[in-house]
DNA sequence: TATTTTTGCTTAAACGTATAAGCTTTTCTG
DNA sequence: CAGAAAAGCTTATACGTTTAAGCAAAAATA
């Protein structure tokens, strides 16, 4: 019962022709091959009656092309990539482009199981977003001459194409902020990782302080393990913000999930913001609209960090150029009630 | 600069031997094909030493086999999908598959895409969340013998592979809480879909008044078309909580995006919940945990539902079999204080 | 020693596609 | 009307893999 897909062939027997001049007819090479009209015409219409749908998995093999990129982002579930997935998704395949997924979840192994597994099925680029220590990894890849693109994060001593968010910049504003609304005391929790998107994130931070001729004070920041990251931000949290005398007066978070999560304790503990507490956060979230103050944030722009990182691997597989295409996107500070000036804030 | 792949041929030329020896003993089929010691020792040596890596894509056009499964989803950057996609991903990675994904913006022409894109990629088998209409290209696969399953959702008028969760009992035991805890006026906002899940969920819902006694009011329930949903969940809770006298006491959302823009209005126009309003969510969502008053809602299995979905479609693969395979799984409901009793709530 | 069996390999064909090269047959050119 | 050119097709080969079938040499048997 079940139906054998048609193939070239198939058509080529019915029409009573070799397989050559089916395919020369509909690859619309006519012209070049010299086929005559009248078998053109009877090719098309069996094509069309059979309901002939080429084989791509043929042709990526006799081509070594496949048409397939392959993504890896650290988590799929989370709605930061989510929404980069999205994007991405749509930008390939207006190029005719399909794409595989995987989530690394932030491992080495899983990483590099998925970087050979895309790579047997013969993906003709990939987009990464690399995991801490995965060097070698992607060194191997720029060894091997395949087109990849590094996306929201790179490594600082290597030179890759990579299309991430202005880190240093956008954090840098915020504490900026935060500090002209009256905060003498930020924080910031952020991921212990050697990753540029955090490094970055901490030096704009710290360049921040200076330029105000604040002190930075080690205790402001936190960096905690990606891992049961849950735990370790409640943890911080309460070191930050310890009864006895709080260490900060504001708080950063560096990323979606460290804010949301962050958010739950300070809520829980009835900490009260801004009054009590500066808040800003690095990427949105749909909570931050039921914070009863709402969430000052960093709204990274994903669609041009999608179509940056699509185009730049379609270069990278057109050309095969070894030169590095680096692409730094702007972002923009979306102004809530949670970093409000100190001033007319403290009211309690 | 670039480095070919090597393949079968070059590990042969370099070891001085055929493919098919080289072929025979990097599938461990030395035995079967007496192959000699010596001759198999070299050929892993050599296969180690540069690195051999088969080339799936060769393998599939072989086998008719390309250990890949297409997912169609709704909207990959809609959390709820998210969370699937990531756990079917780790499923079909456990039986060594790989995952093509694809969303189909409950689009008609976009799902043809993807079906065709992917089949023509000789995807092993599809998951799908059927789009509304999609019935002749579900149909189709189906007599072409294609092995897919539908998830999510389904047709009531056909017999598929499909993995659902209760959505009748679901609701039924939603609306069945309002109503013991005092409401008299449940409404439902639902998308306008002929879909089972919206079907069966508007199903539950009925019966549960009907088993309660109540009789159901047209009015009670709003179908908000998927395009623009925002615009159209507002001006029907605008109707529903009408200034000059309440349609509804109470109202349960019959999704997770219904439910975050409702209570998005709902916290702007001052509403109180449950005190002025009773609420229960279909599907959770982080925001909740902010409202002031912590939502109660419908917790799906979605380690369960994406688990049956992979297991029935493996089950497709590999038998072919006619027979149609439906689950059904149960969800929970987590109570938070939006759904509270309205006696003891009523205090203002 | 002649025959059979076993061993160890190679050849060939296949999956579906694309295309250069080749081969008739017809048509054009001088 | 001979020779060249053009038209219209087929054959062959390749992509990388697998596997049945075949073949020669060595080993075992009679």
């Amino acid at each position: 019962m079940i139906k054998k897909r048609v193939s070239l062939k198939d058509i080529a027997q019915k029409v009573g022709v070799s397989t050559a001049l089916v395919s020369y007819v509909l690859n619309g090479k006519e012209k070049e091959a010299r086929v005559g009209e009248a078998a053109a015409r009877k090719i098309k219409k069996v094509a069309a009656e059979m309901n002939y749908q080429p084989n791509l998995i043929a042709r990526g093999l006799k081509f070594g092309k496949t048409h397939t990129i392959g993504l890896i982002v650290a988590d799929i579930s989370n709605p930061f990539f989510a929404m980069l997935a999205r994007i991405i998704e749509l930008e390939a395949q207006k190029r005719g482009y399909t794409v595989l997924f995987g989530s690394s979840d932030e491992q080495l192994e899983k990483s590099q199981n998925l970087i050979n597994t895309f790579l047997n099925r013969q993906v003709d680029g990939l987009i990464i977003t690399p995991v801490a220590g995965s060097q070698s990894q992607i060194e191997e890849l720029r060894n091997r001459g395949i087109p990849f693109v590094l996306m929201d994060r790179g490594f600082s001593e290597m030179e890759t194409n990579v299309v991430v968010t202005d880190n240093h910049d956008a954090m840098y504003n915020a504490v900026h902020l935060l500090i002209r609304n009256g905060y003498k005391k930020p924080g910031i929790i952020a991921y212990d990782t050697p990753l540029t998107h955090m490094t970055d994130r901490i030096a704009g931070y710290k360049d921040a302080l200076k330029d105000n001729g604040i002190r930075f004070n080690t205790k402001w920041l936190a960096k905690v393990p990606y891992g049961n990251y849950k735990e370790h931000v409640t943890t911080a949290l309460e070191r930050l913000l310890d009864a006895k005398g709080r260490v900060v007066d504001s708080l950063v978070f560096a990323t979606n999930s460290i804010s949301v999560q962050s958010l739950k304790v300070i809520h829980a503990r009835g900490i009260k913001v801004p009054q009590d507490l500066g808040v800003i956060s690095f990427d949105e979230s749909d909570v931050f609209d039921f914070f009863y103050s709402p969430i000052t944030y960093i709204k990274q722009n994903l669609q041009a960090i999608s179509e940056n990182t699509v185009q730049s691997l379609m270069q990278a597989i057109d050309t095969r150029a070894r030169k590095c295409i680096r692409v730094t996107v702007p972002s923009v500070i979306v102004k809530g009630e949670s970093s409000s000036s100190r001033r007319e804030g403290r009211n309690t």
